[in-house]
DNA sequence: CGGGATAAAGAAAAATTTTCGGCATGGAAC
DNA sequence: GTTCCATGCCGAAAATTTTTCTTTATCCCG
């Protein structure tokens, strides 16, 4: 596995913000000229550092502003429920993340709906409807306080 | 507040999955050329709709293989100690998010790491030094099913 | 039927991405 | 000490994309 230098890492820091950030402006930055910036960015994205490139979309204005935490403990653990489970969850478009988790609870579900009457019949019709739940605990989310999208590059 | 029609509608969920998607592969995907396709992103993103763009980079191979979510009861609710919390909280690079929400515990962050060294130094250095936080209820994630960034688009 | 607004098309200009050859530096081998 | 090779940066040219602008078509309203 590659090691980074300091200029890779702030390239990352800086795309991390804004990827659409011109190899020009960040060569500035970076006080290199374009071909170096380049390179380097093209390796970052073949190593597998840069996974992707996505649009950062408002909630509120997509008429999605419901989010919810949503824990969840299967009857049974057996690994073919268990992966079951987890394939069903992938399909779900209202799951916008979900972890296996160590502790009391088995999964945790982060939901984005438009209304409480949405969550409502994605909770009857959609997530109780899969095999093997034991219990779901909601809890809402009253105010996005800080939400990063990159993680810290050290 | 204005509305989407299906071909805006088509762009966001595209751009959400690949921001670096041409407006020529988009106007190919649309069946329309390239002005139309321009003036729409351009007009997505001035009306806030299309927020940023970032580059998606791979947590393990930035070292951060740890993720845990942390529950955070206040022990006083003053608005004044609860804007201070989330300044404080707004500080810190291992939060990558942060809810305030309803229910039993206050605050739900979740939190990134190297190690659980680190997680160790990060709780008792940093999250604990700041005032009036009651408890503290660390979860750890084992494993990552799923993680959209984005929303749906309907 | 005409006027005006809206959206798409098409073309040209500006800027960026991508490719490529060359130059300097530093380390390894001899 | 010198030669060779690898690495990283530079600079310029080519390819592609973004951006701007003008024109055309369509639809709605008066």
């Amino acid at each position: 596995m590659e090691q980074l230098d300091e200029i890779d890492k702030k390239i990352l820091r800086l795309l991390q913000e804004d990827a659409k950030l011109t190899t020009k402006e960040l060569a500035a930055q970076l006080g290199l000229t374009l071909s170096p910036v380049y390179e380097r960015i093209k390796r970052l994205e073949g190593i597998g550092f840069i996974k992707q490139y996505v649009a950062v979309l408002d909630k509120n204005l997509l008429g999605q502003p419901i989010t919810t935490f949503c824990q969840v403990s299967m009857r049974y653990h057996d690994k073919a429920f268990i992966n079951k489970f987890e394939e069903e969850i992938k399909k779900l478009a209202e799951v916008q993340e979900c972890y296996h988790m160590a502790g009391q609870v088995d999964f945790l579900l982060k939901i984005h709906v438009g209304s409480l009457d949405e969550y409502h019949n994605f909770v009857k019709y959609k997530l109780s409807e899969i095999e093997n739940i034991g219990t779901l605990n909601s809890t809402f989310v009253l105010k996005e306080i800080k939400r990063n999208l990159g993680y810290p590059v050290h």
